[in-house]
DNA sequence: CTTGCCCCTGACGTCAACGTCAGGTTTTAG
DNA sequence: CTAAAACCTGACGTTGACGTCAGGGGCAAG
């Protein structure tokens, strides 16, 4: 049993993060480019991630589609994995939750107009 | 009295359209290329709205806002002010609602995300 | 008359998150 | 060994709702 060595899992190739993450492989190395996401490189060149990467990849997309953009994903980075904040970057992601909310409310305007139309429509077949 | 003049509301012109909707000159003039809003000319070329322009742009933003494209919103428009749908556009309605109700539901997932990141860096203060 | 403001028509620029293609290397399955 | 599949690095293309610039017209106030 050596202690020193703690149970090295396995890496992983791009392409299954990005089957894993429901992602191109393509977006991937976008992501690295932005520097949301590094790899690890084999001899010849080829990116080696750990399990994890699928898990924040899929972060990444769910905060795409809040709309963040690359450069604020990569700011509140430190906060998920150093587990604590300074106080910009608190009021940055506020800012950024005040934001999506904001945002909420309107799509939530926006579905009543358009069920307002829809009611129209119907009560009238 | 004449009966067969239905008050003539004074036209404005695109500035006015801009500023009560809170939009560039350069959107309306956009929305009208897109087939959205359709303006009389003065004598001089001068694009001449009705009042109730202003309201149409606030749709407008409001349906750009929930994620809709120019086309969409050109063909719920016959919706609209016709008061009726056939069968494609209420499939149409629909599915543009559903859409706008999982991108809720995301937004709202990705608020929850960052609100646990908000709350473990505030627990450690 | 001219100054200033608003309007007009093109037409090119922007931004972000990728898509896609070219041309070449590496890994894997049989 | 060989062919297919997967990976690599550039680098240009896409999309949508506008921004912005160029060049020019019209019209009321002073």
């Amino acid at each position: 049993m050596t202690v020193t060595e703690p149970a090295t899992e396995p890496l992983i190739r791009i392409g299954e993060v990005a089957r894993g993450a429901g992602v191109s492989v393509r977006a991937v190395r976008y992501y690295e480019q932005q520097g949301l996401l590094t790899a690890e490189r084999s001899p010849s060149g080829q990116r080696l991630y750990r399990q994890d990467a699928v898990t924040m990849v899929r972060f990444f997309q769910q905060m795409y589609a809040a709309g963040l953009t690359s450069q604020r994903i990569a700011e509140l980075l430190p906060c998920w994995d150093a587990g604590h904040t300074d106080a910009d970057q608190r009021a940055m992601l506020r800012a950024e939750r005040d934001r999506i909310q904001a945002k909420v409310d309107d799509l939530q305007a926006a579905l009543d107009r358009l069920d307002e139309v829809i009611g129209i429509t119907d009560t009238h077949p």
